[in-house]
DNA sequence: CTTGACTTGAGACGAAAGTCTCATTACAAG
DNA sequence: CTTGTAATGAGACTTTCGTCTCAAGTCAAG
């Protein structure tokens, strides 16, 4: 695969200028439309549409400040093994990021809700590229023998739920809570979670009935 | 306030029909132009836009299948005052809606995030209606007086990720549990945030450190 | 330099959102 | 029933999305 195909230079500059442009416009603050990222870019909005099949498509591949936090980068000079401190520190850094770039996380977010229904068979890119579980369970690893197995799946999933784009969307768009605010909350119930998860007596409890505390 | 203006019974009526119209063709799978749901009500579409600013409110106001949880059906004969166990019945009742309408609920909230960026001036409905928080505070209500200020504040912010849509999408698409597990994670999310914030010794405590247990 | 294939720009086009105006219809009070 | 007022319908208008066509520009090989 990845034949060279004839022209690939100018097709390379034109991709990077478009993208470029929109990642401007985008940290500027704005919801671009094709025709003002095209004027940007100093490119025909007709050529724009070769590139990208639509507006989402563009503002989705736009590049994001910051880095994405990987479980490498993270943790590999880290040499606490306490488990919130070590959540603390990746949800810091997805933290920075999504809000740096909230309004391209919800886009992005807003294109996959909308056919993530895998009605269409076609998969070019894979879809829901899921970072945040390899970021908790490296986390969580040092700990991990302090956790039952039940007590740490529900934590794993819970921490799901407090790390990515969608908590971002309750606390930015639905509580209108400033970031820190909304970090804030997010280290708390990190903490909660965590204690929770580490007083787990035995596993599987389903029901909330027959559960004794201390 | 709501004075009786004078030709009520008409607007109710075009309003409702409206929202029917919206609801019948959103359950076909359908995501209706405003013309659509104005011919399948049989009404015009510059009155549509009379009674909804716009596409997305009018979508959004569209009833959904299962009645919608108040805090008034929830807990009129509730004898309980624990608010673990209430705010369990809420969510209850929110898990079921919500995963009953699974696609109406992404198909609701992606049309909200393409535009629900701040940068619109505009600030006259929220376009967000926020039913949760409401439901939250009525079932923490009994028991309020046993929370400190901050404890509570950071319990319902909290507990806003935990009920709504976005949990869902979550535990739905990006973690594929199905719908048992993902309420068995929230159920023990709720108890886990609860007893943080019914041990929360004394406000605004920022770090990790410096908290003891009994 | 010439040539042919490929890329680009310009603009027309239809669909849909959203706003606006004006004539018509329907309600409700007298 | 008559009448003033409010609601409605019809349609023009602007903007953006996304598609399409055609002419002009550009690359690279011969």
């Amino acid at each position: 695969m990845s034949v060279p195909r004839p022209r690939d230079n100018q097709r390379y500059r034109t991709r990077k200028d478009l993208l470029a442009a929109a990642a401007r416009l985008l940290r500027a603050g704005r919801s671009p439309s094709v025709a003002e990222v095209a004027d940007e870019a100093r490119i025909s909005r007709a050529t724009a549409y070769r590139y990208f099949p639509s507006r989402d498509a563009l503002l989705a591949e736009a590049p994001l400040d910051g880095e994405q936090p990987t479980p490498e980068s993270l943790f590999a000079s880290e040499g606490s093994s306490d488990p919130v401190a070590r959540l603390d520190k990746a949800e810091a850094a997805m933290h920075r990021v999504t809000f740096a770039n909230a309004t391209q996380h919800r886009l992005m977010l807003a294109r996959l809700l909308e056919h993530d229904g895998r009605d269409d068979g076609v998969e070019g890119p894979p879809l829901r590229q899921n970072r945040r579980t390899a970021l908790i369970e490296a986390a969580l690893a040092p700990a991990r023998r302090r956790f039952r197995p039940a007590a740490y799946g529900k934590l794993c999933s819970a921490l799901a739920l407090v790390f990515g784009t969608e908590s971002m969307i309750v606390f930015r768009d639905v509580l209108r809570l400033d970031p820190d605010a909304a970090r804030s909350v997010k280290r708390w119930m990190i903490e909660a979670l965590v204690a929770a998860a580490l007083a787990e007596p035995s596993g599987s409890v389903p029901a909330a009935r027959s559960r004794r505390r201390a």
